[in-house]
DNA sequence: TAAATTACCATACAAATGTATGGTATTTTG
DNA sequence: CAAAATACCATACATTTGTATGGTAATTTA
């Protein structure tokens, strides 16, 4: 019935979702050969129809830019979760997919912005909680105050950020976790991203 | 520097709107001249340009349906939120939407679900706070536990359903609500549906 | 192992598309 | 009144677009 789509096949429709929230309208076979630097349309053609096989899409036949994008129907789009980080203490980050989550498409994610979930509780009086899942911009600058993702001696953590004069200060609103203190010239740490939104699932009920 | 449209500018704008906003992406020339009864393509093509001169829309040189509003209303409208829930006492649900989510990149509204705007603090135990958003599935069955969206007397509420013998039981989890119950036969209740998800953008920072 | 799927390539074609040019008649404007 | 703008018509043309068909190689599935 609904098949999974492969990598590739998965790629491309990141791509129309994104020229069709983006720009408005559906890109033509011809822009999605030249964007993913295919020689001929018909490549991209027969992706477009085994997309639609497996009813991630609809082809308006004959019609120029007629796709459409089922999406709404299915309403969760499984997004991979490319880690766990700690609200609390720093846990590790995996390099590939550690799980999936069902998103839903009101929450779609920015291109290359991704998905990690929370553990602890020392955000939790910005309201995130322990499971919840965090989308990541890796394309923001920081600003003072927001949560933000990041890379502290091999470890994901997510806090609040402050940038203060020689040092940067990333502090959770739970009084209970000291806030961590990083010299600027301290090497490993490094800022993967801004949070950018919260997602919880209400699928199956969490615990306190 | 933009000068008022004809009778006819006007329609064939308004047609456009129409089509962008409705369909999601805007017409062929072809399209439009069969839509008014041209005999070609070309006398389209002239309006267009004239309604270009006058600032309302943006001609993509060569591209097709490259037609974009210049309106500043500018219709990536991103999530109608349908109203505003308490998740403490009831509210009124609007007939239309009062507002919309900025949301990251957002896709399309789920066919039949819908978002609504959590208003109050009574579902803070389960981690649904003011100002959050609530997806809406009315399509699914409420089990007992589940956080459900409902209208009672023309206002909407957000909480935890039970069902009972010959009752129906709200509660909130936060104990500074007490239950609503209704009796079964209580007509002016109405299901309207599961929360699923709830998402939180962290774009603009929030009151406790 | 055989069959199906995937992921590309190339070529061909009719139809659709945006554009250009020229024409006519009416209405509006300076 | 003359000039400009408006509102259509017709035809022509190069591209673009969707589609169809056939082929190759690698991978996955049965």
């Amino acid at each position: 019935m609904k098949k999974e789509l492969t990598t590739i096949q998965k790629d491309i429709l990141d791509f129309l979702i994104d020229q069709i929230k983006g720009k408005g309208i559906p890109p033509t076979l011809a822009e999605v050969a030249v964007h993913f630097g295919y020689r001929n349309r018909a490549t991209v053609q027969q992706h477009f129809s085994a997309i639609e096989k497996k009813g991630f899409i609809k082809k308006n036949p004959k019609l120029s830019r007629g796709i459409e994008l089922t999406l709404e129907d299915k309403f969760f789009v499984p997004k991979p979760v490319l880690g766990e980080v700690a609200a609390g203490n720093p846990l590790t980050i995996y390099p590939d997919a550690i799980d999936t989550v069902e998103l839903p498409t009101i929450a779609r994610m920015p291109k290359d912005s991704f998905l990690l979930r929370v553990k602890g509780d020392s955000l939790k009086d910005a309201y995130i909680f322990n499971g919840d899942i965090v989308i990541v911009n890796p394309n923001l600058e920081p600003k003072n105050g927001q949560i933000v993702a990041a890379i502290l001696d091999d470890a994901a953590v997510v806090k609040r950020f402050y940038k203060k004069k020689n040092e940067i200060e990333l502090v959770s609103e739970n009084p209970d976790y000291q806030p961590i203190i990083i010299e600027k010239k301290y090497s490993s740490f490094k800022l993967v991203g801004i949070v950018v939104g919260v997602y919880r699932s209400m699928e199956k009920k969490k615990a306190g």
